[in-house]
DNA sequence: CATACAAAACGAACTAGTTCGTTCGGTATG
DNA sequence: CATACCGAACGAACTAGTTCGTTTTGTATG
């Protein structure tokens, strides 16, 4: 029991209901596979109320996809130059909130680029860690050797590894015990500390 | 033009056609995005024909996955305990077959873990890369202090950062130019070596 | 070389099921 | 009455998979 089938379940507007289904939705089939009469049923709506408040099934996919990244961005962020404590909080809301990855990865590999709006939001979010990773290199926090930006993409990468290895299907069948997830996320954050140590080796380029 | 264009294009038998045009259609389009008439149009070949080597829909799909995963364990290899250097080699495959790596996606989030056949090709790679690993470690050349799965996966989430990274789509419209792929090739192979380095820290857990 | 034959392949139509998006009658609520 | 909503049905387009008659290709035989 997940948060969307909270929302979804109980007395919210029908547009939210909708909005809520459609996430686990979107979320679990993608674009091309979810089914509008899924979401309407499972929104306990009509879909005349669906196509009332949106207005075709790919609008209502870059809808959910949008509110997905806002809550992403609000979430985890870089604070006090700790920035491998930043990559503990992508690994800790890559967990929580693995939709939020799913519907990421939904999004690069189903659309061709025209999911602009939303990315504006992703864009600008990177940007704004970018800035504090560079605050941080100031600090002399970072080794000031990195390029801001293709730090922030490792990071990225070694927070999201464990979602993204070839192994990681059938989420909803095995749920992963605490203890691995708590060693993963141990190993995350020193990968980081590893990274980020100033002068460790010497310059990248 | 790819190989498998040119696969699919001259005299080859049917069915190889039909296997090459599906892994582009596939890496495209994903399982439920996939057309069985683009397929059969691109192969030059008829329906009638594919279905004579294919039982159906999925199991051409899994073809193609366990194709696709074959030629990246034969490919991206750790030699001589240079796991830098392997770091690379991953980060090259995945740039010049960036479909392997969309056919691994498509089928993480497609599947329900019903393509064991294909997992087993996977998993048999990755148990061989992390004896590789150990290996390297016995040698001094890697941290005693990592768990080698643990440290396997964080090499392939670094070494497939940039293609899973948010804004990394609409790979077919604009080429990312070859200076900035060799610079962030070097980010990932200095990430891996700062990782590695011995007792830069102290132990992980 | 010419004929006969079988397997492989093609192409086009067809079936049966699915799915998006729309429409419409009915009910409640303000 | 008007608005919001539901449930059910509908239509049109699409799609996986099948069928079937025809054509090509390879091979054996006389």
């Amino acid at each position: 029991m997940n948060y969307s089938e909270i929302m979804a379940r109980d007395g919210a507007d029908p547009q939210t209901r909708i909005l809520e289904a459609a996430r686990a939705e979107f979320a679990a089939y993608g674009l091309a596979g979810a089914r509008i009469d899924r979401i309407a049923k499972n929104a306990q709506a009509s879909k005349e109320r669906l196509y009332a408040y949106y207005s075709d099934k790919q609008q209502l996919f870059l809808e959910v996809l949008e509110v997905n990244l806002r809550e992403f961005a609000s979430d985890a962020v870089l604070t006090a130059h700790d920035v491998p404590a930043f990559a503990g909080a992508l690994f800790d809301h890559a967990v929580l909130h693995g939709d939020h990855l799913r519907m990421i990865d939904w999004a690069r590999l189903e659309t061709d680029g025209t999911w602009l709006p939303a990315l504006e939001v992703m864009l600008g979010y990177r940007d704004e860690q970018v800035r504090r990773i560079r605050l941080a290199q100031e600090a002399g926090r970072v080794d000031a050797a990195w390029d801001p930006v293709q730090l922030m993409t490792l990071i990225f990468g070694i927070a999201s590894a464990w979602m993204h290895e070839p192994g990681a299907v059938v989420p909803r069948g095995n749920p992963v015990a605490p203890a691995v997830v708590a060693a993963r996320r141990a190993n995350v954050v020193h990968a980081v500390e590893r990274l980020i140590a100033p002068s460790a080796i010497g310059p990248i380029n």
